[in-house]
DNA sequence: ACCTGAACACCGTTCAAGT
DNA sequence: ACCTGAACACCGTTCAAGT
């Protein structure tokens, strides 16, 4: 008599999505998950190779969702007004979703899966590309993702504890770079 | 009659760094660390309050040294020189301490003592000074650590999956940062 | 075909009992 | 004064047994 199934791979997915938006990636323990999809948690490994796997899902998700909204912002005409819309898109979905923005620059097991990571890379480099140009799109692209993730990292973090306004850091560090990178001509 | 202690504060703290230099803060578990000094996990409890505590207590000194090097990297006489040789000597503890490092960095249970935060904010804030003035040190001081931070993140993590040059990268960086912060006009 | 309890090897932490 | 074993409440994961 086969068993017929209690879940499915959407419902595990999005139960996973919920706990670490909740509380994060170390709150989503298998055991949670398990109860949240109404099974006990060994059944999950019929599903889902690890807990590592179901990690990699739900960042792929969120991956893609930023993707998206990265991709709408920086539907502009001058170069240099994309790359400012793109960094605001990318700093308010990171604002809006800390712990699942937390996710994808989290090193640990998990992590983006590579196709992910192109899709997202594909973008911040076309629109750098259109303001820097073809030879310098590279490290151009570094400086700016690095600036930007390293930015929400200490602000999700708290780590700007001088008191000050962090939005006028932001400004500030957007203003300089996108002026560095060639924003100020034209 | 009064048991002698088998192990110090100073020898616990010294094998919990050697854990995270060795394997990372995730592999710093109280189990090993008592092995390594020569005693049952719950006698650690005599020392430190809980296993947090013990992680901050490899961050406080991890953070020391890195402010002795920036300080150290810092004594140049032009504003620009002394930044730039701030940012390398940041590289450099960084890749050449990659865990304690990203010890530094990492947002969970632990973290820095905010003494030892303060002192090394101290010496990029005195040196970013002298580049763009008291106005602007704090955003600007903000836009530097975000970018080198940022950086480090992910080429310790291996996210510059893209091929090219990561030094070329970084050098990048630091030419631009450092000359949209007026390194430019000496 | 899927779900389960029981088990294993780990965690951090507490505490009464030893010396 | 310090150390210990035993215990508790957790983890992730495996697997034989159930339906």
């Amino acid at each position: 008599v086969p068993a017929r199934p209690h879940t499915s791979n959407a419902a595990l997915v999005a139960a996973a999505r919920a706990i670490v938006r909740a509380d994060g990636v170390e709150a989503l323990t298998m055991q949670r998950v398990a109860q949240a999809v109404g099974v006990r948690a060994p059944s999950l490994y019929k599903r889902v190779e690890d807990r590592a796997a179901l990690v990699r899902l739900v960042a792929d998700e969120v991956a893609a969702e930023l993707t998206d909204e990265l991709d709408a912002a920086a539907a502009r005409q001058r170069p240099d007004q994309a790359l400012r819309a793109l960094l605001e898109a990318f700093r308010r979905f990171a604002r809006a979703h800390p712990k699942e923005y937390a996710l994808l620059f989290d090193p640990r097991p998990g992590g983006t899966s590579t196709a992910a990571r192109e899709r997202s890379s594909a973008t911040v480099l076309r629109v750098v590309g259109e303001l820097v140009g073809a030879d310098e799109v590279l490290p151009a692209a570094r400086t700016v993702v690095a600036w930007a993730s390293g930015f929400l990292a200490m602000e999700l973090a708290g780590a700007f504890q001088l008191g000050g306004d962090v939005d006028e850091a932001w400004r500030y560090g957007l203003d300089h770079l996108v002026g560095a990178l060639g924003g100020r001509q034209r």
